[in-house]
DNA sequence: CACGATCGTTGGAACGTTCCAAAGAAAGGG
DNA sequence: CCCTTTCTTTGGAACGTTCCAACGATCGTG
């Protein structure tokens, strides 16, 4: 293509002097003269000089550039929770490169690799399905930080997650507190996270003297799953649903229509994530809102930390979720049955 | 920390050959002999070496790093544009650094920076908030795609885009073949691809003899603006309501409902994009999507192709969007007016 | 006014690869 | 059997940077 990038040896020409010099003041060392540096700027300007990374990184040994594996990239708990990575990881003076496994362990792990031979410095896993023992030979390498769960431990591999029980607690104080006591649960499946979830459900259930009603009905992750769980859950007349998260919660609303009840007058729902479009006019659905962009932000901090020392023992950091009420909870209508 | 990573050298001198052999077994070289390529292989396994990517680009003088800029991470629009990017590039081997400049053009140029001191073979810029002039520059200087917008041209700068005023075109036919004929048309603000939809609207209108019944309502491509347009546009009673993007959709059909309305059956809603939110059940929106992923293929096709190819000419791509009927139209019933 | 300090500057080595020319070894042909 | 040819292997240079030891000036200082 047109001519080659300028190099600094180009500038150090250019500008009557050694590469050394250049590569010092182009990096700001107060030992340059005050002369030298301006002309070396100037002529850095002029050729439109850009440092080599890659040069850059095998001179200094450390490229200053961070990994980030996103499970799903569609999910927007996911996505705001890489903004929050994002911008923290900027201001630290880090780069990034992101990849995405599509939730499948084989790949995951053929991403970190590359991301490994690029010599970032950390990893920051935003959920991932990959198994203890690769987990641990990964943290074992390089400094990591697990985002959303917390289930799997490591000498040095710290976490930042939600505490899923407690927000569970929060759902149903919210709805017993609205006098509802038929509070059915629909799971999200066979994952760390619902199961925390489902387990918060159950004891807060016991707490308020409600074991008897606890009614657990077997569902997923998906807008689909939670229509299904939720016709499946109608039959036994609850008069409130909590639901794993709020694409499930969503389509449990769907269903509860489709059946010819009406939220939150008949049933009351509540989600659990926070996303935004739960916040939308039109679905103004009440959920336990995790601070996803915090769960970043502390996941680059923690992964920097661990750069600075590396043998510092595991964190595991647990944020507060709290409930967010809006339009699809009320107070539970007397049953005249 | 640990041992420092192993080097080439170090795989070397374990299987008992030179560096040259090592580099030239590790990637499949078929000069090299059956048994030499087993002990190397051995050793670099035990060794658990690693290529240093960084050490390679600079003795290649490539990356086969691909450099994305993304506009918005939490738009669906472009996190479904961006996996399909992802998959495509990662098939025509190339590993994919992502930057997102927060539609700020200033913070955009920096991390754009970034993306080139990383020596990327190109670019794909997933929208950008960039001026013309700062666009034309960079793409002379790296093979650049840019996807969603086709209004800045410069010599060697693809584009990958929908069909915008054809795409309003068809919500416009669904809505007449309804039998709709006060068709209002929410705007998406002060941006060339809400442009196009609202031109796309009104050339539809005059194509079916219905200028008359043209009727443009300022708005914004969020909730909130959709909600605000909409309720402005009720009060001249339309039948049925063009909007320039799903998320004002939504917006829209929350405030036709706080008008005490019902979509589709007092007003029919079309929206723009087919984003997944708009499919899920208790959504359910009519919509001309675009072929997202499709969209971020292509741009990864393109691209490559100009890596390999940079002086061919630009090409200017667009692919066609397509109505999903759903339940958020329906027939227009005769005004009793 | 010679003499260490200090300051600004420099060339060369190093980082971990790939490429190249050339060396060595094995094999085939006369 | 010696001489090509072919196959395999090798050391060294290069890539663009940073670091380091050492350099010549400039400078007070005794």
């Amino acid at each position: 293509m047109t001519a080659n990038r300028p190099t600094i040896h180009d500038v150090a020409s250019r500008a009557g002097v050694s590469k050394s010099l250049v590569s010092l003041a182009l990096r700001g060392s107060p030992k340059v003269s005050e002369a030298s540096r301006a002309v070396i700027l100037q002529a850095a300007a002029e050729l439109g000089y850009r440092p080599n990374a890659a040069a850059r990184s095998l001179a200094d040994r450390r490229s200053r550039t961070i990994g980030v594996l996103i499970l799903d990239l569609h999910n927007p708990v996911f996505a705001e929770i890489l903004d929050g990575v994002q911008t923290q990881v900027r201001r630290e003076g880090f780069s990034t490169m992101l990849v995405s496994g599509g939730a499948d362990p084989v790949l995951e792990q053929a991403e970190i690799d590359t991301l490994l031979q690029f010599q970032v410095e950390g990893l920051i896993l935003i959920s991932h399905r990959l198994a203890p023992a690769a987990l641990r030979s990964i943290s074992s390498e390089v400094p990591t930080v697990v985002v959303t769960r917390d289930d799997i431990t490591a000498p040095r591999l710290d976490t930042v997650s939600n505490d899923d029980i407690a927000g569970a607690g929060l759902a149903v104080d919210h709805l017993v507190s609205l006098g509802h006591l038929q509070i059915a649960c629909l799971t999200g499946g066979d994952n760390p996270v619902s199961h925390a979830r489902e387990r918060g459900y159950r004891e807060a259930m016991a707490r308020h003297g409600l074991t008897s009603h606890t009614h657990i009905v077997p569902g997923g992750l998906t807008d689909t799953a939670g229509y299904a769980a939720a016709a499946e859950a109608l039959e036994s007349s609850p008069t409130a649903l909590f639901v794993a998260n709020d694409i499930a919660a969503l389509g449990a609303i769907a269903a509860i229509q489709d059946a010819g009840l009406i939220v939150p007058d008949d049933i009351s729902v509540v989600g659990y994530d926070g996303i935004a479009i739960g916040g939308l006019r039109s679905v103004n659905l009440t959920t336990v809102v995790q601070p996803l962009a915090e769960l970043g932000h502390l996941a680059a901090e923690h992964l920097v930390a661990r750069i600075e020392h590396p043998q510092s023992r595991a964190r595991h950091t647990r944020v507060e979720s709290r409930l967010t009420v809006r339009g699809t909870t009320t107070r539970a209508v007397p049953v005249s049955r």
